[in-house]
DNA sequence: GCGTTAGTTCGGGAATATGGAACTATTGAA
DNA sequence: TTCAATAGTTCCATATTCCCGAACTAACGC
């Protein structure tokens, strides 16, 4: 278990958020972790939703949102409390979260994403 | 060659519109496209930059912007025409591009996206 | 028809994502 | 201090997606 990586304001890339983001799942997590200011623990979230998240896939996904630049991990005693770094990140790209989290919050079905898919299949 | 598929306003996820835009490949493609207007043809970008990308992945890059809705591609006789869907996604997710263009502006002096960020605002 | 131009699709190897099982770190209790 | 429980991470095999060369297709002009 080596410690983690959080990178530094202005070693935060566009491209690493989008991707972090990109991912409803995760974008989901960070938006209860922006929500709350501090969220504790992976378990915490994985029975909250309707599909339980295994914990492998869980730690990669906050894994993927710590290396963005998206939250700040510490381990307090046994259990973990994710911070997001919403001011950090809005310092540097200003309007760029906002604008994300508010796209997700207006959307609410994705019927062509499903149409497209099936179209591919 | 079936015909293009162009997701209908509400059809548009940011999940898709991030996906095609964390790859700065794409976010260039777009940025230039939108800059432009409409811009003609995969070869035309394929050796502008330094390193020539293959028209296949060109090809794949237009069909992620496409799908996503952030172009409309148009056949005009043996050539194609592109074109920024800005507009359209703006009024469903407002301050999105905006954000990501300019993130990306900001971002390691890319100044390609800087002219788009700045035709948006 | 034939050749040319512009782009798409196919196919297979590379890269990335998913998730179960095993492992690690910390705490609390016996 | 040893053991069990809890919380997360890492390992690894499978699955999915991405990349790009080669083959294919569509629209011209001759």
């Amino acid at each position: 278990m080596r410690a983690f990586v959080h990178p530094t304001v202005d070693q935060m890339t566009p491209q690493a958020i989008l991707h972090a983001l990109a991912d409803p799942e995760r974008a989901k997590i960070y938006a209860e972790i922006a929500g709350l200011g501090c969220i504790q623990g992976c378990a915490t979230l994985a029975d909250t939703g309707e599909r339980v998240i295994p914990k492998s896939s869980l730690s990669q996904h906050f894994r993927v949102l710590r290396e963005a630049g998206l939250i700040r991990s510490e381990r307090h005693g046994v259990e973990m409390r994710n911070y997001a770094r919403c001011a950090e990140i809005d310092a540097r790209f200003p309007g760029l979260l906002v604008a994300i989290m508010r796209a997700y919050a207006q959307n609410s079905g994705q019927e062509f994403a499903e149409a497209v898919a099936a179209k591919h299949a």
